[in-house]
DNA sequence: CCCCAGGTCCCGC
DNA sequence: GCGGGACATGGG
């Protein structure tokens, strides 16, 4: 089951920390833990060789990042961003999962995120090795009261994951055939759900049903954009949105992936 | 005690 | 459309 493999244009820590999964341990000897579907799984990376469990789709291995670089504008601030986190991969997350996971990311910490999403899996999911747990189907939590989605932690969110997942478990939503429709409709589709605007219909088509020109703008991908764009100045809403759809080209999800984690790392009183 | 967190909704312009 | 406040809960 352990294998190596070599692989290229890959940052292992990068992929699992920049903020897109919120499953993913570091333990001290390196190596990462995680829940990926039913399964426990382990990898590390030493150089080029990656060790541990397949995850090849998980990871998107199969995709070139050359090729979707190569996609981008070349305005300096992306290619920084770029370079910073060189081979930082978007990777292929489950539908339901995402976008539980992000209803419940509205005003919270990364930190407190991945407590939630812990939590909603320890109380709810199947038990795989006594210490992790697969996260719980839409079925589930369908079946769930609200007050036992707040002993998670979810506070206001606990309606908004609990309506999504019975609009799913009736078949209202068919959220795995979001992925064969038009970016826009699949858009639409998700916003209709209470709790889910914009930036969280964005995050799920992009983490979770291979939108790659999804391109969610939160606190941080705002602040990076106005910076690195616009001196700083205030824009609306709508001015960012069209901007990122404009400039982007079609892998802007994953340009929106470096620019959000640059910000995060970024030191306070650098400038511009 | 105050402020903010990978937002969204609802309100009054 | 746009600006402002409310919304649960926890960390700094």
């Amino acid at each position: 089951m352990s294998r190596l493999i070599n692989v290229a244009d890959f940052h292992l820590a990068a992929t699992l920390l920049c903020g897109q999964a919120f499953r993913w341990e570091q333990q001290p000897d390196g190596w990462f833990e995680g829940v990926v579907g039913r399964r426990v799984v382990r990898i590390r990376q030493v150089g080029q060789m990656l060790e541990g469990d397949d995850l090849t789709h998980y990871l998107a291995l199969d995709a070139s990042l050359p090729a979707i670089v190569a996609t981008f504008p070349p305005d300096e601030a992306l290619q920084v961003a770029v370079r910073q986190h060189w081979g930082m991969r978007v990777v292929r997350q489950e539908p339901w999962e995402t976008l539980a996971s992000f209803i419940a990311s509205s005003t919270k910490q990364i930190v407190q995120i991945r407590q939630i999403v812990r939590e909603l899996s320890r109380r709810f999911g199947e038990p795989i090795d006594g210490t992790h747990f697969a996260f719980p189907n839409p079925a589930v939590i369908a079946a769930a009261s609200e007050a036992q989605l707040r002993a998670c932690k979810l506070g206001f969110r606990a309606p908004y994951v609990l309506a999504a997942a019975r609009a799913i478990d009736s078949g209202a939503l068919d959220l795995a055939g979001l992925a064969r429709r038009d970016y826009d409709d699949a858009l639409a589709e998700l916003t209709k759900l209470r709790g889910v605007g914009e930036k969280i219909a964005a995050c799920t088509l992009l983490f979770g049903c291979g939108f790659h020109q999804a391109f969610p703008i939160d606190v941080w991908v705002e602040r990076s954009l106005r910076r690195l764009y616009f001196s700083r100045r205030k824009r609306t809403p709508r001015q960012l949105r069209e901007f990122a759809r404009r400039h982007f080209g079609p892998h802007a999800g994953w340009a929106q992936q470096y620019l959000f984690f640059s910000e995060r790392t970024r030191k306070p009183n650098t400038n511009p």
